[in-house]
DNA sequence: AAGAGCTACAACCGCGAGCCA
DNA sequence: CTGGCTCGCGGTTGTAGCTCT
């Protein structure tokens, strides 16, 4: 009796001052503490001099005073990171804090409810939910399943970017979604890193064109390009285009014609099957909505679970410096594609053998097939598509409300368990 | 100039987990 | 095992300062 359980000052303690703090007080606080550490907060108030309670004591020194306190504005660093990983977390402050030094869970949870949910607001994305924001009901459902879509290509670009040889991953830079520029940097320097990089910028392509297709030609459209930029941001900016741009150039490649056997993926946009949504048109149907899905699912599937592509052309550092790395030729043979993981497959989602560590995660085979072509003359007919049930289930029954959760649960029915790319490994890491 | 409304942020509150006797 | 205590967390409230009318 007489005390609150929560460490708050009960009814009998109304001599105990609540309100702003003043200076005196803090100065007090702080001299206490430097002096002989917190030690009991209950027990702090009486031995400091303070006409306060514990938990209030606590606070104090916890959101304002305590040393390393970054106060002022938000870079634009911090918002991101902290748009990011709310989207992780959602509502989880102090493991937003974590990765925000200097920032306290008090003063990032104030800022997220003051600025970021009206920025998201402006920017049509629902800040609870993290979807796309539009007024007529059905027409959000449709751009809710396009948007499942598009978090299975992120679940499954994100294991892959973190096994880049060059990726120095951490959760903060995952949290900062910046998956190029953040590859410290993520330089072309060997045939593997390459491969990654043009299969990376495929994928975003298809996902871009997908996206246009779908919601430029809608009449109720939600603002694609801001889905896009909350989605991948860095990728958004023109400094990563002209970084890939540089990147190719510098091996002197045109990236077009660099794999005949991605054509359809990186120039094309959707896959076989694939019919651009409008709801003022007839194609507008939930089934065609549904062969869409399963087209694109099934055309990343199969690029996914594919055979390595042959061995792109050997990287020769150039001799001099300052001049650019030359592409020499085929060479199946060449170190980069290791072989000590014993997988077949390259930039796989389902790759149990994955070592985040390591850049060996493709192998080549012994005839190296082709990539697959995305646009495949061998891929499904919508129908067919529509028809699979366990792919139309994986997505509809699906309520991802962030990407983390698809990360967490890849509707691909082919994918199996993967311990690094579950729930809570993510969630572990970005908690820790 | 003054008051109403809005915004940003500090502080408060209650709940629950973990620890320990 | 249980109950008391402490602490951390997330939601909510209070208020100072700013803007608008």
């Amino acid at each position: 009796m007489g005390r609150s359980a929560s460490g708050w000052c009960d009814e009998k303690s109304s001599l105990v001052k609540k309100g702003p703090w003043t200076p005196e007080e803090d100065e007090k606080l702080v001299e206490y503490i430097k002096r002989y550490g917190h030690g009991s907060w209950r027990a702090l108030p009486k031995l400091a001099g303070l006409n306060r309670c514990g938990k209030s004591c606590r606070l104090r020194w916890t959101n304002y005073l305590r040393p390393n306190i970054k106060r002022g504005n938000f870079s634009q660093e911090e918002e991101q990171t902290i748009i990011n990983l709310h989207a992780l977390v959602g509502n989880k402050w102090s493991a937003i804090a974590n990765n925000l030094p200097g920032r306290t869970d008090n003063e990032i949870k104030n800022f997220w409810n003051t600025h970021l949910k009206k920025k998201l607001l402006q920017m049509g994305i629902d800040p609870v939910t993290q979807r796309p924001i539009t007024a007529n009901n059905s027409d959000n459902n449709i751009h809710h399943l396009y948007y499942l879509m598009i978090n299975h290509i992120l679940s499954s670009l994100a294991p892959q970017l973190l096994a880049s040889s060059s990726f120095s991953g951490t959760c903060g830079s995952l949290a900062n979604n910046n998956l190029i520029m953040n590859m410290n940097p993520w330089g072309i320097n060997n045939n593997a890193d390459l491969m990654r990089l043009h299969y990376f910028d495929a994928k975003i392509q298809v996902l871009r064109n997908i996206l246009v297709q779908q919601f430029l030609s809608s009449t109720n459209t939600p603002n694609v390009e801001a889905t896009f930029n909350y989605l991948l941001p860095s990728y958004s900016s023109s400094s990563v285009h002209d970084h890939i741009d540089h990147e190719y150039s510098r091996v002197n490649i045109n990236h077009n014609n660099y794999s005949p056997h991605l054509q359809g993926f990186s120039n094309g946009g959707a896959p076989i099957g694939f019919v651009p949504q409008n709801p003022t048109h007839a194609s507008a149907q939930p089934s065609n909505l549904n062969s869409n899905i399963s087209s694109l699912l099934k055309a990343l599937h199969e690029l996914d679970h594919s055979q390595p592509p042959r061995a792109p052309p050997v990287l020769v550092p150039s001799s001099g410096s300052g001049k650019s790395d030359k592409l020499l030729g085929y060479d199946d043979h060449a170190p980069f594609f290791s072989s000590t993981t014993g997988s077949n497959k390259i930039c796989t989602n389902n790759n149990n053998n994955r070592d985040r560590s390591s850049s060996s995660y493709a192998t080549p085979t012994d005839d190296h097939d082709q990539l697959p072509l995305l646009v495949s003359s061998a891929a499904p007919s919508p129908e067919s598509s529509a028809a699979n049930p366990t792919v139309d289930n994986s997505i509809s029954n699906t309520t991802y409300s962030t990407t983390f959760e698809a990360w967490g649960n890849p509707p691909d029915p082919m994918d199996h368990d993967d311990e690094a790319t579950n729930h809570s490994y993510w969630k572990d890491i970005i908690m820790e």
